[in-house]
RNA sequence: GGGGCGUUAGCUCAGAGGUAGAGCAUUCGGCUUUUAACCGACUGGUCGUAGGUUCGAUCCCUACACGCCCCA
């Protein structure tokens, strides 16, 4: 069975494992005493302005290492690019200059080798900052051909499957990660500035609670018992706030049992936060100073462009009511029935939405708002004023009692961020509850089951409190103008690679 | 789930019902300031998988796998 998962051999790869057998013949083929002291960045920022003669005159010894991207043999000199995690420093090596026999060696190394070098910096001729080699070891033999120089490695499929390689071979790549790191750092000390706690809470759970979606299942052993991958940490992190953890925040994964797209991956990374004190308008003040504090630290500016649009994170964002984005979007509307179940359920049927029996006119108009203007959403805009029905953690309005204070934030089409004032009233939830386990029962498979205990966590009292959920990878897209989810994960989901 | 497109050498890509092509990489030779280094020679293929049509299929047909895009 096991060599039944062994990937692909070729010749070339035979090739070097030919040679990877010769090193071995010859001692340690991995060694790991070589110690750098230099990395590319800092050397070009540090040199990269000095005159070759300078440079010679001041004799900098250096000792870079990093992977060999480019090999130009000329006789008995070459260059080399070494390519490090800050870039890539050039080494020139000469034969006479190098200890008996080490460049004959280095003749046979390929390209993708970890090579260490030690020597002092000068300039070529066009002026490139190099390392003149006193010596050169190879450290670490690769034994797989990296894709061609020129055009690298393009195969989509290939560069989800073997991140890895797209990693080496595309800065692009490699620019998009570091920067999905730096916003959630810069996430992390924004909050943290706000004082807000930072903790973790249940992956696995026995009841899949705080959104409206379908969970992965999976089953503990020795507890007998199943268990649920969480949609959400939100009902355990509000029980922090009953605790006394009046600003908590995490940033983890999800799970949910959907189809993947370009906008979905079955485990996706949230931001969720709790704010006792504050209700969702103050949520939607603190989206605004986050995103124009964000592009301003990560991108240096305050306009977002993405794709073939351009928004402006500087101003305060359009906001308006989800019937009034229903009306905006469909102007033969007769605004006096908008809450009408029979005429909504009419207008969805023109429109080719499939009213389920059990929906009411909160639902319908979800379903309508979806079809005919999410997308149109393009600009970064707040809509507001959900309804009840399709909000079961969600505060209701003090005067409507139809609809609930809750927001959900959009750029280019797409659902960024969900905010709500929290119900806090424990006999309001046990209803909503209620209603939902009704949903189930008539076979809604993602209606939320009754969570006795959370009920329990909120007759303690929750304080008056405001949360908010930021989707991490869609924000990360926007600001690395990246089409795709799985441009921004790491590791995309993806059917298993067939070995042969 | 439905539709469209794609899958040819390690990589990037051409190709046509009749013995499979290029560039880069590999291998060998030359070259002491290169930048996709250059020059010469040589190698490298189950044309995604399985069936079918045909004298003959990598090409046409069907199914399947995987991917990308759009829709639900």
């Amino acid at each position: 069975m096991a060599d039944q998962k062994k990937p692909d051999e070729n010749a070339l790869i035979t090739e070097r494992r030919r040679k990877l057998t010769e090193l071995r013949s010859r001692g340690n083929a991995y060694p790991n005493d070589f110690r750098r002291n230099a990395i590319a960045d800092e050397l070009h920022n540090t040199y990269g302005q000095h005159e070759d003669d300078h440079l010679r005159k001041e004799n900098i010894e250096v000792s870079v290492a990093g992977r060999m991207m480019a090999k130009r043999v000329m006789g008995k000199s070459s260059f080399v690019k070494l390519q490090d995690r800050t870039g890539q420093i050039q080494l020139r090596l000469e034969r006479d200059r190098l200890p008996e026999g080490v460049y004959q060696e280095f003749k046979k190394w390929d390209v993708g080798d970890i090579v260490g070098s030690s020597g002092f910096l000068f300039k070529t001729q066009t002026g490139e900052l190099t390392v003149m080699s006193d010596s050169v070891r190879l450290l670490t033999k690769s034994l797989r051909p990296l894709p061609e120089k020129f055009h690298g490695l393009a195969d989509q499929e290939t560069r989800y499957r073997r991140r890895y390689v797209d990693l080496i071979m595309n800065d692009h790549s490699r620019r998009v990660f570091r920067r999905r790191s730096r916003i959630v750092t810069y996430i992390r000390s924004f909050l943290e500035s706000q004082d807000f706690l930072e903790v973790e809470t249940p992956m696995m759970q026995t009841s899949p609670g705080g959104a409206i979606a379908k969970p992965f299942t999976t089953h503990h052993n020795a507890l007998d018992m199943p268990l649920y991958l969480r949609i959400a940490p939100e009902l355990f992190l509000k029980r922090l706030t009953v605790g006394g953890f009046e600003r908590v925040y995490e940033i983890n994964r999800n799970f949910r049992n959907e189809g993947v797209s370009t906008q979905h991956n079955p485990e996706f990374t949230m931001l969720e936060l709790y704010r006792a004190y504050a209700d969702y308008e103050d949520l939607m003040d603190m989206v605004e100073a986050l995103l124009h504090g964000m592009s301003q630290a990560i991108l240096g500016e305050t306009t977002i462009r993405y794709q073939d649009e351009t928004f402006d994170f500087a101003k305060a964002f359009d906001r308006m009511t989800i019937e009034q984005a229903i009306i905006a979007n469909n102007p033969q509307i007769d605004t006096a029935k908008i809450r009408d179940r029979e005429y909504l359920h009419q207008m969805a049927d023109d429109l080719g939405i499939k009213v389920e029996a059990g929906y009411g006119s909160g639902k319908i108009q979800i379903e309508i708002f979806e079809k005919t203007c999410e997308s149109k959403l393009r600009q970064p805009t707040f809509i507001t004023a959900y309804p009840t029905e399709v909000s079961p953690l969600s505060r209701r309005n003090d005067d409507d009692p139809f609809i609930t204070d809750r927001f959900e934030f959009f750029v280019a089409g797409r659902e960024i961020a969900n905010g709500f004032s929290e119900l806090n009233d424990s006999e309001d939830q046990a209803e909503r509850f209620k209603q939902q386990v009704a949903n189930k029962d008539a076979g809604d498979d993602e209606a939320m089951a009754f969570d006795a205990d959370y009920i329990r966590a909120l007759e303690y009292g929750l304080p008056p409190t405001a949360g908010l959920g930021v989707g991490i990878d869609r924000l990360v897209m926007l600001f690395t103008d990246s089409p795709s989810i799985r441009d921004v994960l790491l590791f995309p989901h993806m059917r298993p690679e067939v070995f042969d």
